[in-house]
DNA sequence: TCTTCCTTATGATGTACATCATAAACTCGC
DNA sequence: GCGAGTTTATGATGTACATCATAAGGAAGA
């Protein structure tokens, strides 16, 4: 979304990192605005008894870990490559100086944020106050519609039930077992070969 | 944090709501930026089988329901007032207008959606992967950090065991039997008429 | 001051989901 | 092209928290 022309014209550098590899860790001081030029960044919360749950993948285009640079605190989350990818990366007063200077950015970050935290409010009420079906099939909706290009196609997800669950605070075997019912009653349909999510009828 | 001068200056509205009131309902299109003048407003969401989940509440000088506003969306909440309030509400060609005249004030809106989006992040992974206490301490620790005007004074929370249990997606037996427990192993600590939780000494 | 509603409290019981176990299909790197 | 690690799958069992019931102490308003 922010042109690389402009990057580049305010110092930031291009990040290389490969499959696996660790960006920045829960706890660390946010210091850099990071842009995914390609590949893929998960962002991951693990508990005290090793569960872990998943904030967010991030994909070309995307900015990620904004939210601890523009309060200046700790990262309330741990970001990794799950492929090789490369990264734009800005420092704070480079990235500031940018944003007087363009308000069409500036106002679209706001955008950006705006949008991932009414999908934060979203699932945080999901997660506190509905059940397994209810929240998975929030989610499933969710992303159907960000990654349909057009809305009316019947797109199929591409996530595995094990990402679901770490996305929703449910376990693989629940994932499964919902998925399972939901299609047998109809409120969600399957590829023939099982594996990918339709999204039923839009109401 | 926005000067009342500047708010008329770009024709804000005061709106007066007695105690109860409905600002907003889930699912209505954001049309208004929304400040408090003074009172206190409650975003909630309310689940298919009637239980409450409290999004957040916001007192004078905050700004609230500013994320569907700027996604163009509908609320993902409805707000109240829990008591009488004074709300200043601007539209969005007005407050857009602001914000290019207004560069700090932009600024300071990327770092008030910043704070928001890590709040939410910190409950949403609590509560998706850690237990009842944990959940507890982190929302305690959250809301001790946020009303202490000295950080080192010990601060007494305000809030009931029914209204943490509706931000951590507990019910109040559970919050009850849960602040018990930790305050007899010695994890928190509560005054003399035992209404009040007090913060443990800062680690 | 009396009534009503909220808050804290505690015990008994229920349940959605986690956990543990086991396995077949599949896909991926070497 | 073959072990190693995912992914989907299903059954048996466990448990943290919800639910239901009941009650005493306070605050609020009429």
């Amino acid at each position: 979304m922010i042109d690389e022309s402009l990057l580049k014209k305010y110092h930031a550098s291009l990040l290389k990192v490969k499959k696996g590899e660790m960006l920045f860790e829960e706890g660390e001081t946010a210091t850099n605005f990071y842009l995914v030029k390609s590949g893929r960044i998960k962002m991951v919360n693990v508990s005290s008894e090793g569960r872990e749950f998943v904030q967010g993948y991030f994909g070309a285009g995307q900015s990620f870990g904004e939210p601890p640079f523009f309060a200046r605190v700790a990262y309330p989350a741990s970001a990794y490559a799950t492929e090789a990818s490369a990264i734009w990366k800005i420092g704070y007063d480079q990235f500031v100086l940018l944003l007087r200077n363009n308000f069409e950015i500036h106002l679209h970050l706001l955008k950006v944020l705006s949008d991932r935290l009414i999908y934060k409010s979203t699932m945080l009420s999901e997660i506190a106050i509905e059940e397994a079906e209810h929240r998975l099939s929030t989610l499933i909706e969710y992303l159907t519609g960000q990654s349909a290009s057009n809305p009316d196609a019947p797109a199929t997800l591409s996530f595995t039930r094990q990402q679901l669950a770490d996305m929703t605070g449910l376990r693989v075997e629940t994932v499964i077992r919902s998925i399972k019912s939901m299609e047998q009653r109809r409120l969600l349909e399957l590829t023939p070969d099982g594996k990918i999510i339709l999204k039923r009828k839009p109401k």
